[in-house]
RNA sequence: CGGGGCGUAGCGCAGCCUGGUAGCGCACCUGCCUUGGGCGCAGGGGGUCGGAGGUUCAAAUCCUCUCGCCCCGACCA
């Protein structure tokens, strides 16, 4: 492709509405262009990107006897409202009329549509196991789009759907899409850690996400060096460090004016965790008061399943409740009558403490927990680095991550609504069971550029790089510098090697800082400097790394190096 | 949906506080020049200041409403 005749607009400034460094680099290097808030243009760049992902995820699709299909984006509401999920979904779904009043929907992911037609199609246990995939459009009204492709309105999206006689069955076919992803983002370049997630609401049996460690992720992932446990902070469990207490006597202190344990610290001149954290929470039966230790955070999540949904007491419900203004609540000396439930978190199960004492400016101090007051123990605290690994007692590291893939057991969950049923051998009537599994290939590109930059810009991966060599004429009026570069891009497009050709006839400067920002795996010179000497210069991005080549051996230099550099 | 920020030329920004009829850099067009790291010189085109309403002799600037975009949080099959 002639750099002169493609439109491939690259700024030399960071856009102003980007944070994320994928964002900036993405947009600089005219990959893509927003239309309006999570709405992304491709530009022919960008989408050269983006079939390079998409055909390595159809090669390991197939390769695990996935079935390509298209699925229509508009949907009939019926289908959703036959599984439930036009109740359960809010603003998140997009949905309209059609011309006579039909209540339609705008696809947010398959599930009902794979079940309806599997409810027509499928009859037999002959007919199982089965694998359909599609890569399509998905739209989200998302309550807010960010980091560029990163979370959008309407995205593109590998789905697949895998369609058992039970659940052994959807086991096999679990693990094959665990292995195909792991095989997928290993070919595009993208460091990833497969961590275990919460179901949440598509419901089932066990579910995991694909993260890729990067600053702009969304979600955060626990990570122990050790045992190579992972999983997503949502679950993480952990035991936060202990710390020994000083001998304290069971007493009340007076603690003024202090009321956070930030005020209370500092008052007693204490370690916040040598505290315990009491909050009053309105569960759907009523208030209940969890106890985490000062330095923790309260896991809203992990609570909730515990208790179902909940919110924090107003200040007029802890008076109520506790009898007391919040900052001076504690899981001890609750006026008579005043039996809330204690959810204790499992940091709290030893160790001597200061809690609040449910009487206005006192604090007691020596506070034994399962002596002085008596609790249900859980781990109800967000995983933090420093905490100890739930298996191996290691120190975890929580950090950030992009989710570019998940995959979920979902059962009969939407067989069974929507009346996708087999024969089995002995002729009775079967739900299929069901699994679902995503990629969100933008995210792949974005990932891999987290990963993968300098200050000059995108340092692509081979897998993923939109051409395989940026062909870089320094003068094109002088004329051997031309002749060779026509040459030499003639031959790369017979040896059916991907190639910009940067025939402009800007200065070097210009094509070098613009060869560095589009990020090439390799950028090949031609100057009459070394063609002098019968020379190309051949540079890699990743390294930096420069090789003088003689003119006719360049073209199986280059081969060899992309042959010796694609991951299989 | 709660909190914060920003909308001025294609991009990045100044001007706004203290009203007086819009400016800088880059990009773009023409000519000359230059060609190993975002060249140089000269000339030129382009905005009515997100939108609506108001105050005023006069509004980018002050006031009200509204729309859009970004960030933090809530939310996130």
């Amino acid at each position: 492709m002639r750099f002169s005749k493609m439109l491939l607009p690259t700024y030399k400034e960071d856009p102003a509405e980007a944070e994320a460094i994928s964002h900036k680099l993405m947009i600089r290097a005219g990959l893509v262009r927003q239309l309006a808030a999570g709405l992304y243009i491709y530009l022919p760049l960008g989408l050269r990107v983006l079939k390079k992902v998409n055909a390595i995820i159809r090669e390991e699709m197939n390769a695990i006897g996935g079935q390509e299909i298209i699925m229509p984006v508009l949907h009939p509401a019926e289908i959703w409202q036959q599984s439930g999920r036009w109740y359960d979904i809010g603003d998140e779904m997009f949905r309209l009329q059609d011309r006579t009043k039909r209540d339609m929907v705008l696809g947010m992911t398959h599930e009902e549509v794979v079940a309806w037609l599997a409810s027509r199609e499928i009859r037999s246990y002959r007919d199982l196991p089965q694998i359909w995939y599609q890569i399509q459009t998905k739209l989200r009204d998302e309550a807010r789009p960010k980091g560029g492709v990163l979370r959008t309105r309407e995205f593109l999206m590998k789905d697949s759907y895998s369609l058992d006689l039970d659940p052994e069955g959807l086991n096999l076919s679990y693990n094959l899409h665990y292995d195909a992803y792991c095989k997928i983002f290993h070919r595009c370049g993208v460091k990833y850690y497969a961590v275990e997630s919460d179901p949440g609401m598509m419901g089932g049996a066990g579910a995991h996400e694909f993260m890729a460690l990067s600053p702009a992720g969304e979600d955060e992932v626990s990570l122990c060096g050790n045992c190579g446990y992972a999983a997503n902070v949502e679950l993480a469990n952990s035991q936060p460090p202990l710390v020994s207490s000083p001998a304290w006597n069971f007493e009340e202190v007076a603690t003024p004016e202090s009321r956070t344990i930030e005020e209370v610290c500092a008052y007693l001149k204490i370690d916040p965790r040598l505290t315990i954290k009491s909050l009053l929470l309105m569960a759907k039966d009523g208030p209940i008061m969890a106890l985490v230790r000062g330095d923790q955070k309260l896991h809203e999540k992990k609570f909730r399943r515990l208790v179902g949904e909940f919110r924090p007491a107003h200040q007029e419900e802890v008076k109520e409740h506790a009898g007391v203004e919040a900052g001076f609540l504690g899981p001890v000396g609750l006026a008579p009558g005043r039996n809330l439930p204690l959810i204790a978190d499992v940091s709290l199960k030893q160790g001597i403490f200061v809690a609040g004492a449910n009487r206005e400016g006192y604090h007691i101090r020596g506070v034994v927990p399962g002596e002085h007051f008596a609790a249900k123990f859980a781990d109800i605290h967000v995983a933090m680095s420093g905490d100890a690994c739930p298996s191996c007692n290691s120190p975890l590291k929580v950090e950030k991550a992009i989710e570019i893939g998940n995959i979920f057991k979902l059962g009969t969950k939407y067989s069974l609504p929507l009346k996708a049923l087999y024969l089995d051998r002995q002729g009775q009537e079967k739900p299929i069971v069901m699994g679902s599994y995503g990629i969100g290939p933008a995210r792949i590109i974005a990932a891999a550029i987290e990963q993968s930059f300098d200050q000059d810009g995108i340092i692509f991966p081979l897998s993923l790089t939109p051409f395989d060599v940026h062909l870089l004429p320094v003068n094109l009026k002088q004329e051997n510098v031309q002749q060779e570069a026509e040459k030499f891009y003639q031959k790369l497009s017979e040896a059916d090697i991907s190639a910009l050709f940067d025939d402009r006839a800007e200065a070097p400067g210009v094509k070098f800082k613009d060869a560095d920002l589009i990020g090439i795996p390799l950028r090949l010179t031609i100057s009459a400097k070394t063609l002098k000497e019968h020379m190309v210069e051949i540079k890699i991005r990743q390294t930096g790394e420069v090789h003088l080549v003689k003119l006719d051996q360049a073209l199986s230099w280059v081969q060899n190096w992309i042959n010796f550099h694609t991951k299989k």
